[in-house]
RNA sequence: GUCCCCGUCGUCUAGGGGUCUAGGACACCGGGUUUUCAUCCCGGCAACAGGGGUUCGAAUCCCCUCGGGGAUGCCA
């Protein structure tokens, strides 16, 4: 059995086609099928090969890996739809001369007059056929007139139409409802989507189509061209659509909807097709965090849901939370690297062991990998001047009361080199009446220059002493002179 | 408008005639741990869209209404 995946290179590859990629290669990967990349490049104007390369790299990077596709070919090739133009040829012929289409030579103007016309009138478009039925002479005029036909499929009367689909059950479609002739081949030659995917799918031997929901209404004009080429269809399954909090279809004003800038953001890939094998099935248990074999040990196109979900930013960041405190920390160290340098810092001036009890003491705090960026001057600034909200606590007059205190301990050496991983909280600690919220947040305040953020035990030896006591300078200077 | 799909907590879902005073997860709220924020642990809030059937019995089956989505391209 084999699976496809077919994006269309018009852009960035958009977290609800990756949704489509991640079910086709777990099924494939759960039943042992074939997974082909095939790119669906007949659109002149949008695709460029920039977009196919990025779309490559974000399906690799989410983890999945095609059998066959057009970097590394297979039996079946090519896997450019582009590149088929021949093939589809062949066929097109065929169905012009058992006059199961024909040529059309309308200009788009004209056909847009009419649209127009019928839609003010609250009716459904239907080509008017008027191609369908005109003899040599007229055709000869129009070509005289320098006009270039498209190739019209032709679509009979009262047909009933039954896709069956693993997903949404029996779908009856009477063609009469699915807008009339419909175009194959451009009159610049091209193929159109509709016809070709048809076309490829038996071409290379594709035994589910599994695609979104939003192609439904596409299919039963596919299956009209199975009938007049007389080749089986394959088993369909339609995947409901990703919703926005609106409960349109996902999209750019919804939040960030390309794969690539969720990678930019820090999202592990591990966390990114957990959650959206979650959208629409369940485990028999219940378990959420799942690693790929789990999903892929449990997964069944049977107990896909039916209904469109609503992607979840917030579920989203929790789980990628998980994995960021789950993953080894070696790896979690490389992964993180760019979003240090992001931050203003080497992170190859720092020492291996000291990066790693870094990522160890702040993993907790982050969710996706750029948040990172808040902490890391914890320990890699010199100061790390106060951010507002620990500036505004730092003149509270309970923290100037720890300030001059801490400040005291530094000067006369009493907190020194040697004792101050013991010693800081410790001999503050002595040194006040202060206790609870009132002792720590301000020392974490004057430490750390935020509020938030690892564990002070932890953080102190991290930092070093010399940084901690030009810290404590610092808002001596800043918050307990007049 | 027309055609098609869908409808359980705010969100993702479990459930497929009785075991449902409807279970889990995120979010939210409260408590505990951390003499601190976060993490972690415990607890709470919160849903069968509405109306008709069928049935001894309906979240589950049927119909209608309503609501949402998709399609309606010489885009994919």
């Amino acid at each position: 059995m084999r699976v496809r995946f077919a994006p269309s290179p018009t852009g960035f590859l958009h977290i609800g086609n990756a949704r489509t990629a991640i079910i086709n290669y777990l099924l494939a990967k759960s039943n042992n099928w074939k997974f082909i990349l095939r790119i669906e490049d007949t659109d002149r104007e949008r695709s460029t090969r920039e977009s196919e390369q990025s779309i490559l790299n974000d399906l690799s990077w989410l983890g999945i890996v095609w059998d066959e596709g057009p970097d590394k070919g297979g039996s079946y090739g090519p896997y450019r739809q582009s590149e088929r133009f021949d093939i589809y040829r062949e066929y097109t012929e065929r169905l012009l001369e058992e006059n199961n289409a024909y040529h059309c030579y309308c200009t788009p103007d004209e056909i847009e007059t009419v649209r127009k016309k019928v839609e003010a009138e609250n009716k459904p478009y239907e080509c008017v056929n008027r191609c369908g039925e005109i003899g040599d002479d007229d055709k000869k005029k129009f070509e005289l007139d320098g006009r270039k036909p498209a190739v019209r499929f032709r679509v009979s009367r009262g047909e009933l139409i039954t896709v069956k689909d693993y997903i949404k059950g029996n779908i009856t479609f009477n063609s009469d409802n699915i807008g009339g002739d419909f175009i194959i081949v451009r009159s610049d030659g091209y193929p159109i989507y509709n016809y070709i995917v048809v076309l490829d799918d038996i071409l290379m031997k594709v035994s589910h189509v599994i695609r979104g929901e939003d192609h439904l209404s596409n299919t039963p004009k596919q299956v009209l061209i199975h009938r007049a080429l007389g080749i089986p269809v394959p088993e369909y399954a339609h995947h409901p659509l990703i919703l926005g909090p609106d409960r349109a279809k996902l999209s750019k004003r919804h939040g960030i909807t390309s794969v690539e800038l969720y990678r930019k953001e820090g999202y592990l890939p591990e966390a990114l097709v957990n959650y959206m094998a979650l959208l629409g099935w369940a485990t028999e248990d219940g378990a959420e965090i799942l690693t790929f074999d789990e999903i892929v040990r449990q997964i069944d196109l049977k107990n896909i849901g039916k209904s469109a979900s609503v992607f979840d930013f917030q579920k989203l960041r929790w789980m990628n939370g998980i994995y960021i405190r789950n993953y080894p920390v070696d790896s979690l160290v490389e992964l993180f690297l760019p979003y240090i340098t992001e931050a203003g810092f080497d992170p190859l001036a720092v020492e291996e062991r000291h990066l790693k009890s870094i990522i160890t003491a702040v993993r907790g705090s982050c969710e996706v990998l750029s948040d990172i960026k808040k902490v890391i001057g914890i320990f890699l600034s010199e100061l790390n001047e106060p951010d507002e909200e620990a500036d505004k606590m730092l003149k509270e007059d309970y923290s100037r009361e720890i300030i001059i205190l801490t400040e005291k301990l530094f000067s006369g050496s009493r907190i020194n080199g040697e004792n101050f991983i013991e010693g800081i909280i410790t001999m503050i600690k002595e040194g006040t009446e202060l206790k609870g919220k009132k002792l720590f947040m301000p020392v974490r305040a004057m430490l750390t220059g935020r509020l938030k953020g690892p564990e002070m035990d932890a953080a102190i030896p991290l930092i070093g002493f010399e940084k901690l006591r030009k810290r404590v300078e610092y808002c001596f200077n800043t918050y307990c002179r007049q």
